[in-house]
DNA sequence: CTCCATATCTGAACAATGTAGAGATTATTC
DNA sequence: GAATAATCTCTACATTGTTCAGATATGGAG
């Protein structure tokens, strides 16, 4: 653990993920736009040219980082969501706020993870997006927290269909906008209001 | 057009707007992560340094870019309203729904645009950010077209308190999630229809 | 018209960046 | 222990943002 700046063997051992983890890092407190390679190889103690090894550039580096932070997003909401257990149309109510508020204050925490994410450095095709989306864990919690609301009777199956699409486009339009200063952070309430008033969800 | 490498004039005359009309071009094409200052002062015919005249540095570049794309998402609105005139609450409706869509539509045609202005390049101060919002015309326009809903009888007062926070923000994450390639671009109807519901927007 | 102050632009220079390729060093396999 | 493969270093190059001394043109005063 103590291998930084000097390394007495020639061989990292473990420079892959050495790597994404000092990339993370430097992510968090400078951006994604101003990452710099060499500054990477630097802090983990190895020459620029070692990352060409596991990364064929530095935008590989940028995705390999989204990948995990996209888990690190689903660990978090994961969190939120294991605090409150239970079951019934008033729990799965409350669930369904925590998801979003979990979204909210996981970026708000840290911006530069949000916009890494989702400010365009990730492109990937147009059918992968899609595909890695019904893939990712944040995706399944909102649905499977859908599916209670619904089973609990909190939400009708007419407006049941679909609705992801809408909560998702909400709840990260109002994150995005409020971790931008764009909009204050009290929006965020009466936003999930507006979609439980949509969506017809209700305690009983 | 043909003025490109080559100037007769030592002076140029209309250097600063020069400037940020081929910093915009470049944007376009290229996102403004891959923005180059010396490229820009190439294109237009003048040296590097020549820029710093009127530009501090990059960033006040991008964000001169940033202010006249908002001015153009501003312009792309109102020309998308001009095309419905009328009045009552039916026609209100629909001026609703069509600003919503030149939002998205006018972030699909150049998505690097849209990533310039919201993606965190713009970056200002916590309170500059809602000053700046509520002196845009694109806010403006939204407020007036709900006053008009609700004036018709078409959004009852109760809705009508701080529904633009909410209505921004689901069509700004149905619009970056759409540009994005992780939301299909059918969704952005069902995200206006959930709007209307939550809102109860209707007809008469 | 001439000269000079001022605004405007050039040139060279510097440090930092991404990336490529040849070579050095270590690990692995027989 | 020797050959082979994996891993990392060194050097090099083009490009970037930025600075600053100097060149060039413009406009006004005499």
């Amino acid at each position: 653990m103590a291998v930084q700046k000097v390394r007495e063997t020639y061989h990292h051992g473990d420079l892959e993920s050495a790597l994404l983890h000092a990339a993370k890092k430097k992510v968090r407190t400078g951006g994604a736009e101003h990452l710099s390679l060499r500054a990477v190889a630097a802090e983990v103690g190895v020459s620029p040219s070692a990352a060409y090894h596991y990364y064929p550039d530095k935008d590989w580096l940028i995705r390999g980082v989204g990948r995990q932070l996209s888990e690190d997003l689903a660990d978090f909401q994961e969190k939120a969501l294991s605090k409150i257990p239970g079951k019934g149309a008033k729990v799965s109510r409350i669930r369904f706020r925590a998801l979003g508020s979990a979204y909210l204050d996981w970026a708000a925490k840290e911006p530069n993870y949000f916009r890494l994410i989702y400010g365009g450095y990730c492109s990937t095709d147009e059918g992968e997006a899609s595909e890695l989306r019904d893939n990712s864990r944040s995706w399944k919690m909102l649905q499977s927290c859908l599916d209670d609301l619904f089973r609990t009777g909190g939400l009708n199956l007419g407006l049941r269909l679909n609705s992801e699409m809408f909560i998702w486009s909400a709840v990260h339009g109002a994150t995005a906008l409020i971790i931008e200063g764009h909009l204050p952070r009290e929006t965020f309430e009466s936003v999930l209001d507006g979609l439980e008033r949509s969506l017809g969800i209700r305690n009983k």
